[in-house]
DNA sequence: CCAATGATTTTGAATAGTCAAAATTATTTC
DNA sequence: GAAATAATTTTGACTATTCAAAATCATTGG
């Protein structure tokens, strides 16, 4: 079995990756992104080697291996599975959720996790709209972004509304935010929380955030 | 917060003084419990002190303080949380559930916790028939056993059926296992998983070990 | 092409938890 | 009450993970 900390290195590692689009990290992301000094990277980085779970070279950066990336897809799907569980199951607010399931995702045995998976009812998106990898590791790569992700200032095309509740779907739809609908974010504001749309030509008005990650748009 | 040993060494101290119904635990015992070598268990200890978690009288044994025992029955109260929820929301047998909750116990937030609890309906007691302490602590020192746990050859009074499904109540009926009768078992043996009884002066009968933990019997 | 800057690696040390085996202390037994 | 037995404590060592700071390597602007 791998250490909990084997295994967030791993996920950072895909994580990394999959953000960039490019399968080579280097230490300094790594170290950075687990909050922990540059030289712990470098020296974990040689164990997850000889763990078969990298490809390490020195000066350039790590690569998942085949082993390493079902590592990290299996936990990507754990954290995620717990993530819906958390909102759905146990009403949680999707803001803090991510914490519990990063200390749960490292307790849970293959065997508690479909089942919960399955009590679930096999969703396929978690509650922040992220594509739930499948059991053999596979992610839909589904091309979709919330509408705290997109590009700014380009028109995309709503795809998805993750929020299934009656009250949210009646929102979206008297602001126009439905599939097939042309939106285009004009700006984000982190601190007052806001996020301005227009859809199509129509004027632009304003959303919080908790909404506008609900909103999933296509993005090549 | 307390690391996961940290909690496992509390737990393990609180059953056997619980077990024992003495407040003084060995390092001996505590070490067997655990799976650890005896100097382990009394450098640990140590720790414990430390934190004020346990009081330790050199080659005498450990008592747990006020925080130690909180922090045990914390413990207590996440383990049979959780394994309710394994066996009613997930489905799990109860054979397996014990370890799964050994895992999850340390991950668990006070707040996923509370939420858990709120959504098993608050319950009383675990699968296995075990009280589930309150949120401060306190165990509703019900002095019942199960037909596993209970004094051979004596007869004792049947209290409660934790079994609350028809098909078991049924049996348990027909058998004449009713709150109030008067039972004693006979022979216990744990290789062919039979446990043989006798109601008040009836002739004997044998059912099966997980028949015979779902029965509680008062023990003074 | 070479010095400056930034990233990476090495080194030496710390912490938590563990073990085996030796030393010590308690408890029994006669 | 002393010898035998059992339990406990101490000692020295090991692993995994971490840090800080020094040393090294890589890149890039002039």
């Amino acid at each position: 079995m791998p250490s909990a900390t084997v295994e967030n290195y791993v996920k950072e590692i895909l994580a990394l990756s999959m953000e960039k689009g490019k399968a080579q990290v280097g230490m300094g992301e790594i170290a950075r992104g687990l909050g922990v000094a540059p030289g712990t990277a470098t020296s974990m980085t040689k164990t997850l080697e000889r763990e078969k779970l990298v490809q390490y070279k020195s000066h350039k950066g790590v690569t998942l291996t085949a082993k390493g990336r079902k590592l990290g897809m299996g936990m990507l799907r754990r954290h995620r599975i717990l993530e819906t569980f958390l909102v759905e199951t146990l009403g949680l607010d999707w803001t803090e959720i991510h914490g519990e399931a990063e200390e749960l995702e490292h307790a849970l045995s293959e065997k508690v996790l479909d089942r919960l998976d399955k009590f679930l009812g096999r969703p396929e998106f978690d509650p922040h709209g992220d594509p739930i990898p499948t059991k053999d590791g596979k992610i839909a790569q589904s091309n979709m972004r919330n509408l705290l992700e997109c590009r700014r200032q380009v028109a995309s095309k709503v795809t998805l509304i993750t929020d299934q509740g009656v009250e949210f779907l009646n929102f979206a739809r008297r602001k126009g935010l439905v599939p097939g609908a042309s939106v285009e974010v004009i700006s984000r504001d982190l601190v007052s929380d806001a996020v301005e749309l227009r859809i199509g030509k129509t004027k632009p008005f304003t959303i919080g955030s908790k909404a506008a990650r609900k909103i999933l748009v296509a993005s090549s």
